[in-house]
DNA sequence: TTGTATGCGTTATCAG
DNA sequence: CTGATAACGCATACAA
């Protein structure tokens, strides 16, 4: 038999507690200057009645619900939800919560899910990397919310930034395989249309190997969606070349999974015939056979900073407008020289 | 400069438009018997003034927020990413939105996330597995939220239930291996305390060896946390045993990729040298070397099932109390007869 | 089909 | 330190 009586209010405590109803609420928020013997009524009533409260109510009140609102591409990239995660788990030491709205890459989809975030009057707004509607940033500070962009570098004075520099990593990776001796790079990328942090990886892969002399020749230009799958199709096609790539860049760790494994099935030898970057160094990537040479987003220490910087703006202390993080090369094994004549 | 003006309210946008309040809300909320003039002149007063409706005072007012809450062990499994991806998308369907809270394994903190979800005034919940506290269960109940567990399938009065069968994929596992000639087997399993579905996949995987006449040794029974290094640690353990496994059963797929990248990295065959079956059929699992064999949990379907059902609850139509999903098999090449003596 | 008036459960501003 | 009471912004009976 479930009880029949309807859910406690506060008014209910109070009557129980022989209180006012303002004092209830100072009790519920820990708010000073309340008598020992008072709370511990009050909250002896709470555990008798099992008294929540409610949240709308007291947002509506209040102008504040305790959460932020954060909007990410997809969950279906573990370096993202490695993200949200410590995202999570930083903002639960304030206090806060998270809502997690994904929009799959799509802008309008995104400032949709904005408009719902807002709806819901989150305290705050996380977006990833810069390309957004512009609405959506209008919106923003139309709305005077606290928000905040991450996963890259673009100074930009309308746009506070947590993030780390996509394009130097990639150079750095280029100029690795280049001291190899490799003279003929591939690229595999995500798309980049709406892909900001894609396209700067790209653009610098692209522009480190033309400016050492040794342009990436179209035809070993492939972008494809985000996959194992994906990244094993595109390795099969550049193989089809009259002149197979020596190296292979990857825009991210889940394309270089399904090169290498596509590269093993082949029977081709990793760094030997061919030598492939990742980007993101995910737990498995110290774990292939070889071990995957990469770049090291930080994306924990990325979800730490970015809970704190969003939770200052909110409480309106001041917070740097652009910060950034080290992302460093990891170099292992599915790198080595060229063998190639 | 941004301007100074406050945000638009309800009343504001009547007052454009020449209506009344309750008109407004009417269009708001797609009610029916509004003329075509009036909407129209209250959507252009809707776009004029950038109206978003404030959805705390929305739910105080109907008490309902339009979103269900998901309290999930983890984001950090794919399979589970997949499946609150699935979720999601078909609660927008129903025009509902997702809160996702998780809880890593601790019941308490599920508890905890629950009373935060509830206060928030989801319209509804899911649950993942049949393991929780009795006061969630309670407190569920107590407050007539309509709510659904599922990944499992026991037949509980108390919960209603959309799921698979987590221990006969795991019987067919052990006769598969059985079928194969092999004779020592060993299972790496995630912890299980704490997760019934780990926990029924382990029972399964020692009840059907054992009856068969053939059981599994103490020491070949490991428990680790989810990761790919925790398999591949397991796997050098059972390396060092006097007579090592010819079979080996994984919890999931995870543990099982950490498995194989182990033995190729000391060299040994798969499946000459020793059988390695997983458990999710993650994206991953085809394009491994060999292809792995596994169960193919249909965490998509499964996200489609659960909003429908849930909605259905929400809504007072009728839904079934327990409802059940195909986990086949897939046998690939990781698994092959035993060679062993 | 449209408008009026009341209430949703808290917080916060006052007095005391 | 505590209590009364007016917001908070919208939905919804009810009336017209």
């Amino acid at each position: 038999m479930t009880k029949e009586i309807p859910n406690a209010l506060l008014g209910d405590v109070a009557r129980a507690a022989g209180v006012s109803t303002a004092s209830v609420s100072r009790v519920l928020n820990g708010a000073p200057h309340v008598s020992q013997r008072l709370r511990e009524r009050v909250e002896a009533a709470i555990d008798k009645l099992g008294y929540v409260p409610d949240g709308a109510a007291r947002a509506l009140a209040s102008r504040r619900i305790g959460a932020i609102g954060v909007l990410v591409p997809t969950l279906d990239n573990p370096v993202f939800s490695a993200w949200i995660d410590s995202l999570e788990q930083r903002l639960k030491h304030h206090d806060c919560r998270l809502l997690i709205a994904t929009y799959r890459y799509d802008l309008d989809d995104e400032f949709a899910a904005l408009r719902t975030l807002i709806q819901q009057g989150v305290d705050g707004v996380v977006l990833l990397g810069h390309d957004h509607r512009e609405e959506s940033i209008d919106l923003l500070q139309r709305r005077r919310l606290p928000f905040l962009t991450c996963w890259h570098n673009v100074n930009d004075p309308d746009c506070p930034c947590v993030g780390f520099d996509n394009a130097l990593p990639a150079r750095q990776l280029v100029e690795h395989l280049l001291t190899l001796g490799h003279r003929r790079l591939a690229v595999i990328s995500a798309p980049t249309r709406t892909n900001d942090r894609a396209r700067a990886r790209l653009n610098s892969f692209l522009k480190t190997a033309e400016q050492a002399g040794y342009p990436i020749s179209p035809g070993n230009i492939i972008t494809v969606e985000y996959g194992i799958a994906e990244g094993a199709e595109a390795f099969e096609e550049l193989m089809t070349r009259p002149q197979p790539p020596t190296a292979i860049l990857c825009g991210n760790d889940t394309l270089a999974f399904g090169v290498m494994l596509a590269a093993q099935r082949s029977n081709k030898k990793i760094p030997e015939d061919v030598s492939i970057t990742g980007y993101d160094n995910l737990p498995q990537s110290p774990f292939m056979n070889p071990p995957l040479t990469t770049v090291a987003v930080p994306a924990q220490a990325l979800g730490d900073l970015v809970a704190d910087a969003i939770i200052a703006r909110i409480n309106g202390n001041p917070s740097p407008h652009h910060q950034q993080l080290e992302a460093p090369l990891v170099i292992r094994r599915s790198t080595g020289p060229s063998t190639s004549g």
